[in-house]
DNA sequence: CTGAAAGCGCTTACAG
DNA sequence: CTGAAAGCGCTTACAG
């Protein structure tokens, strides 16, 4: 009769000679209890090999130790990156983070935010999926869960988000394609519907207005970002009648393809197109030649993420401030020098 | 005073004028409602923008909803690219996955095993960390939670497993270098304290011995499943006495790394030495040359080990088959045929 | 087909 | 410092 199944603080405290609140406030370390009587309890729950149930404390209390992450794509590597930076830090925290992918389908998004709101999330941290509007998260503000977004950020939400400088990661990049002489430089691959496309070409239109460059709206191409993306892109722009001699890669990926269809159209990537991607994946760093890139740390976006939620928690902080993680540019062998004289040809 | 904080089942009740029973069952789908009745209380429920209580309804069940996914590296894209696999398949069948990273730490481990318990959760997907100990998993054992193991076996733990078909891999791999007329072939990374090491060393041994080569110790390299250990593995190995011409890599990135380190001692892949890589991941086709790899559906693989643990919680299959998904050999340009005059100088 | 009652395993005031 | 009691929001027999 006393053990049927798994022990609950009531087998504890009986077993112990106290009462189950005596155990209760063991388990949360309170230091109302005579340390002799916390010895033996914990004692007790060693030798009955007892499991504390998580459902009936969160269910009891105000609000749960579980707090939600919601990714656009977790095969993406640098994302796979932010999200082990989030989880490690709501580990250390004592928070359980509940992960879903929604492989950036709206419909799969709203489905998610919806089993992390039934699991009565304390928090959420989302990655929004691509075209995510604002409305899409008003079932969490009814839910009054505290929520920060990550990597986009969705305008009109009126929510935080920890984003890359995404803006001026561009400029650099577009600013060290016309210090190098070039005039005409392409815009590769995104979407316009995420705010990191807005911001990128927001930075190259900055930078190339800055460098007195008109805006050519023929020099930008949309499209995944794929190095098939990159692939077709390189082949569409070179096609315009007054080619590009550079490009800004939406992201490494498709400067990865972008390489693969200059080689393929007979031209050398480095040597007589330009070429700067945006991310520095370890892929940058490997390609023939080594493409030149804006180095992000999204594990730190993501720990910084994280760490909002949790003073959101303890301070009750609700108006958090949007972050910018900071960029760099890194110069390798994938550009080079115009010569004056020919541009603009 | 009718509204205080959110909606429970009470209110829905009593608005629709029926018991929280009758609630109950139509939020469970039940027959028994009659549909006037079940239409009605829909109504209220979306009036009053009610959100299930999950953890008090897995309080009050016998069991949860809940299963979790314990992870080594989730950096790595093909086990990102499996996690989504398994991911998928449970959203669907209605289970939420938690999901946690060990990043190949037994301590993490152990803590995560911890968490997953006391969450209740109904069944536990593993991927274990490196040097797993049949004993780690003796506190899942007690807590009577159905568990399969996937990636990597651990043998002695009488855990069912979901692998790919390591050894055959490398019998092919390797049975494809002698066919080439290669006698001195080389393993390159990994570490032996896993069983896909183990496995894939004795395809490697078997393919040797069929095809009547010696196995030598020496032609062994441990090592990360790193680019820099592919990279430092082959230098190590070329001072060899008789250097071997041909390498069967325990990864595509130790494969990657391969490539550099041999054209840095300058000689040329596929031309004056072969190499094979295993998971045929996104870069080996996209290498120069494209390295010839064994490739795994990870992803399905994934889905089969979700799709085990469901058969374990409906049917109560307890006692399981391992599983090992079928691989296949891809043949690309990083191999090439050895003069057999002059083989074994 | 629907309702009243008990109970899942905790936490939290409230007494003492 | 410890105990008795109420209650978190559901589900599940059991009646009717």
């Amino acid at each position: 009769m006393y053990r049927k199944g798994k022990a609950t603080i009531v087998d504890i405290a009986d077993r112990a000679g106290v009462s189950k609140s005596t155990v209760s406030l063991v388990l949360q370390g309170s230091p109302l209890v005579k340390d002799q009587t916390s010895e033996r309890v914990r004692q007790v729950i060693e030798e009955l090999g007892y499991v504390y149930n998580r459902s009936a404390a969160n269910l009891r209390r105000a609000r749960t130790n579980i707090v939600g992450l919601v990714i656009n794509d977790l095969t993406v590597p640098f994302i796979a990156e932010m999200a082990v930076g989030i989880e490690r830090v709501f580990q250390e925290a004592g928070i359980v983070p509940i992960m879903a992918n929604t492989a950036e389908s709206l419909r799969r998004q709203g489905e998610v935010f919806q089993t992390m709101l039934e699991q009565n999330v304390a928090g959420l941290i989302v990655l929004p999926a691509r075209g995510t509007a604002p409305s899409d998260f008003r079932p969490l503000r009814t839910g009054g869960v505290p929520t920060v977004l990550a990597l986009r950020n969705v305008p009109g939400s009126q929510l935080a988000s920890i984003c890359a400088d995404n803006r001026g990661g561009a400029f650099q990049a577009t600013e060290h394609l016309l210090a190098l002489g070039h005039r005409r430089i392409a815009f590769l691959g995104g979407f316009e519907n995420t705010s990191v496309f807005q911001e990128r070409l927001a930075g190259y239109r900055r930078a190339l207005a800055d460098g007195g460059v008109p805006f050519d709206e023929d020099l930008v191409v949309q499209g995944p970002a794929s190095r098939q993306a990159g692939h077709d892109a390189v082949k569409a722009v070179l096609t315009r009648a007054v080619a590009p001699t550079a490009a800004f890669c939406f992201s490494d990926v498709v400067g990865l393809g972008a390489i693969e269809a200059l080689r393929a159209a007979g031209m050398e990537p480095g040597g007589d197109f330009s070429l700067v991607g945006f991310d520095d994946v370890a892929e940058a760093r490997y390609a023939r030649p080594p493409l030149s890139s804006v180095a992000v740390n999204y594990k730190a976006l993501g720990e910084r993420a994280a760490h909002a939620i949790l003073g959101m928690l303890h301070a009750g902080d609700r108006a958090m401030e949007s972050f910018e993680g900071p960029v760099e540019l890194i110069i390798r062998d994938s550009c080079f020098r115009q010569n004056e004289a020919f541009a603009n040809v």
